[in-house]
DNA sequence: AGGTAAAATGACTAGTGAGTCAAGAAGCTC
DNA sequence: GAGCTTCTTGACTCACTAGTCATTTTACCT
């Protein structure tokens, strides 16, 4: 398990520094020291190593913004910019990852990779939208797609800069700067003084993505789920043993088709502990409905 | 002549569609219909084949924006709303090549490709440079790198929405909206509302790129010259003849480099013709310093 | 029609890289 | 340490493609 994960690391460097196409397995194996042979007794094919690298990654920098959302104690507006903040973090810790990202050069039209990839877009305009909502009311909603896409290009060109240059931006500040030059679009379109040029119909792509992730009341309470158990942990003796057990699970839950039997097995670990039972019987409703 | 340019649009179709990588010499020749040894008798390599792709379509969609920045008759705001305009037409006009460049995925990092696209974006970052000190003066000075940098983000990704969705946009409407959203960003920077996040510092290795495509200023007499001459052309009798020889002087003077003889041929071609003979001067002197 | 120059062809070479698998190494048990 | 299983290896196959070049076809001229 930890060998899998040093192959990811590295693929993801490489893959970073070169492209997809232009690194071979046997480029990932030397780096990593093992041989191809190995190398592919973890991941059955480049695209699955690919996709792995994705299902991996994804959440480790998207996933903590929404936990953030959920703090509920600060200001909406405070509130969104630091969960902008979160994620910059985040693309500063992966910078390699999203160097990958970026370069969106994969191996040709992989369908798993698409739903991914549209699965992505989905939950980020879905979480823009909750936070414009909760900003604006709905009052906004005539304007949202505008907004949402300009956030979005914004979001994704500083992103673009973050991982480009050495000389690093501050992501607190650039959590703001970009809250406040949404707040500053949102309103001239509030004063009725910019029309919409964007419709549910135009963004229909993007709108269905949002409907297949799942209404996101649910993803939300999945992170509730998920938070709960994990500060729970934190108060055990044992935290490290239970770190291990709940990581574990985290990851199954993220493949494309999880095990079932798997994840019974490692939540049943978790109810074996008495003041967690609670917290993961929570968790396993949300994870297997 | 002809068919050159049919395989540079049969490879725009394919590489836009597939990649790069996934886009073979033999099935290129196979969808013009020739053979590859032909194909090759035109491009030495595949390198050099998108090399040219690059050189054929970049003027073709970018410079008509500059062009109409040079017209002088409408206002500021105006103007630089229809150079966006006259952008997002030629990039509905040239969608698979537009697809193509998004992809962004070339051959193994190629020296003339990177610095071909360290010219573009200094192009791009110049012109916008030129009509934000145009429309807010100098003071707009400390903001320009963000307002430039959000600009092109949002530029960029309705590039990436009008390439991709079959429900056209309206270019107008759309330059428009960026000009307007661009006003809303600097007067929240002037009214010191906002403070910038961007310096020259941290920007150089794009102003870099501004400096080198040569001051900018010559390059704005090397398209008044071209204006000059194709205004001419229209007043004449066999405006097609004129223009294709000019179009062929267009063609030689974009290639990495040109052939002197060939350029002072054609320019002679025009030279001849009375009426034409100072604006052909003039565009020389630019192309021929 | 015959002859020559130019253009087009596609079989061929050489290199690369994904994926396989028989053989060997390492670990484990009694 | 013998006998067993599991992990690891890297040489090998197979498919693909950039680029070449001897041969054929076409075009043009007399």
């Amino acid at each position: 398990m930890d060998k899998r994960k040093a192959i990811l690391e590295a693929a993801v460097e490489l893959i970073g520094a070169k492209g997809y196409t232009h690194t071979s397995m046997q480029q990932i194996a030397d780096s990593v020291g093992i041989s191809k042979g190995s190398l592919y007794s973890f991941f059955p094919s480049k695209e699955d190593l690919i996709i792995s690298i994705y299902e991996h990654y994804q959440q480790l920098v998207f996933e903590r913004a929404f936990v953030v959302g959920l703090d509920g104690n600060l200001p909406p507006y405070e509130r969104f910019a630091k969960q902008f903040q979160v994620q910059f973090e985040g693309i500063l810790e992966y910078k390699s990852y999203m160097k990958m990202q970026m370069r969106g050069e994969t191996a040709q039209s992989s369908e798993k990779l698409e739903s991914m990839g549209h699965r992505m877009r989905g939950r980020l305009f879905s979480w823009l939208e909750r936070n414009l909502i909760e900003l604006y009311g709905e009052k906004i909603s005539p304007y949202k797609w505008d907004l949402m896409w300009m956030t979005q290009s914004i979001y994704t060109s500083y992103t673009g800069l973050m991982i480009s240059s050495e000389n690093e931006l501050d992501p607190k500040k650039l959590g703001h700067h970009i809250v406040r030059q949404i707040e500053i679009l949102a309103n001239d379109f509030l004063a009725g003084k910019s029309k919409p040029l964007l419709d549910d119909d135009m963004m229909r792509p993007f709108s269905v993505g949002m409907d297949r992730e799942g209404a996101f009341t649910s993803f939300e309470k999945r992170e509730k789920a998920w938070k709960a158990v994990y500060e729970k942990i934190h108060t055990l003796d044992n935290e490290h043993y239970f770190l291990e057990v709940t990581n574990r699970i985290s990851e199954e839950s993220r493949k494309s088709k999880p095990d079932e039997l798997v994840m019974r097995g490692l939540l049943h670990l978790l109810k074996e502990e008495e003041t967690l039972r609670v917290e993961a019987i929570t968790l396993e409703e949300q994870l297997l409905p």
